[in-house]
DNA sequence: CTTACAGTTTACGTTAACGTCAACTTAAAG
DNA sequence: CTTTAAGTTGACGTTAACGTAAACTGTAAG
């Protein structure tokens, strides 16, 4: 089983270790320890990677943990897990209104962008 | 040409005025004065609606203020319109990353769901 | 007139998500 | 052994995005 050091995956995802070690007081990552030193494995490294695809589309950090929370059916019992799917559905529906809005915005910025090429057009024709 | 009161807007939209007016205080909004009270119109409620539209994507306020001035090409020369022009592709191209890091959130959520499936069929056949 | 309500400005408070710094330990290299 | 580098734990500082409270103004209703 590969491990990490903080460094290996501070570098590979680009945070300061700083952040890293912020995410572990957070309950987000959970490295074990050789003497005081924090070693990671790849559940570690699936759930940072996880975090910060979730930064960029505006998760805050309790969100990005419940999203890794839901990766671990671990030793749930049935009613647990129902809550779980239950969960799973609600962050599937909120992707897809993100969609939603990402695709106004696209159409928006395509309208834009035309009205730019059409002042740009009339300048040139005003500008002989 | 339609005007909004302060509540209007902030009822319409689900946020404060205190919200409004601090937006306004970052040159998000520019609201014309009847005495000192605010009045808003279309171009307001456009941005405010963009804004609000940002928020969900997890875009800072900065950000949105930039968004929001690609929609007026107002009184640009040709070296302004092109770094506009710019800006909008790069704005597309973010887009493009978001919509990308939530097809490969949405596909994982749908592998976590059928590890909850399994585990929930397991334990019924184990449990009759 | 006064009561009530909606709006205003000013200013301090708050929370999330780290940054920064100090003081320390451990591991490896020269 | 000393230096150097990378790690550690506090603890305090910072920024964005508002919340909250105080003190004031205008206006419509009774």
């Amino acid at each position: 089983m590969p491990q990490y050091s903080i460094r290996d995956l501070a570098e590979e995802f680009d945070v300061t270790t700083r952040t890293m070690r912020f995410y572990e007081s957070e309950g987000l990552l959970h490295p074990s320890r050789k003497g005081q030193t924090r070693i990671y494995n790849d559940k570690d490294r699936i759930a940072l990677k996880l975090v910060i695809r979730g930064k960029r589309l505006g998760f805050s950090l309790a969100e990005s943990k419940e999203l890794i929370q839901l990766y671990n059916p671990k030793g749930a019992n049935e009613t647990q897990l129902r809550r779980v799917l239950d969960k799973i559905q609600q962050q599937k529906n909120a992707l897809d209104q993100q969609i939603e809005d990402i695709r106004v915005m696209q159409l928006e910025l395509e309208e834009a962008e035309r009205r730019c090429l059409e002042t740009l057009g009339d300048n040139n024709n005003s500008n002989p």
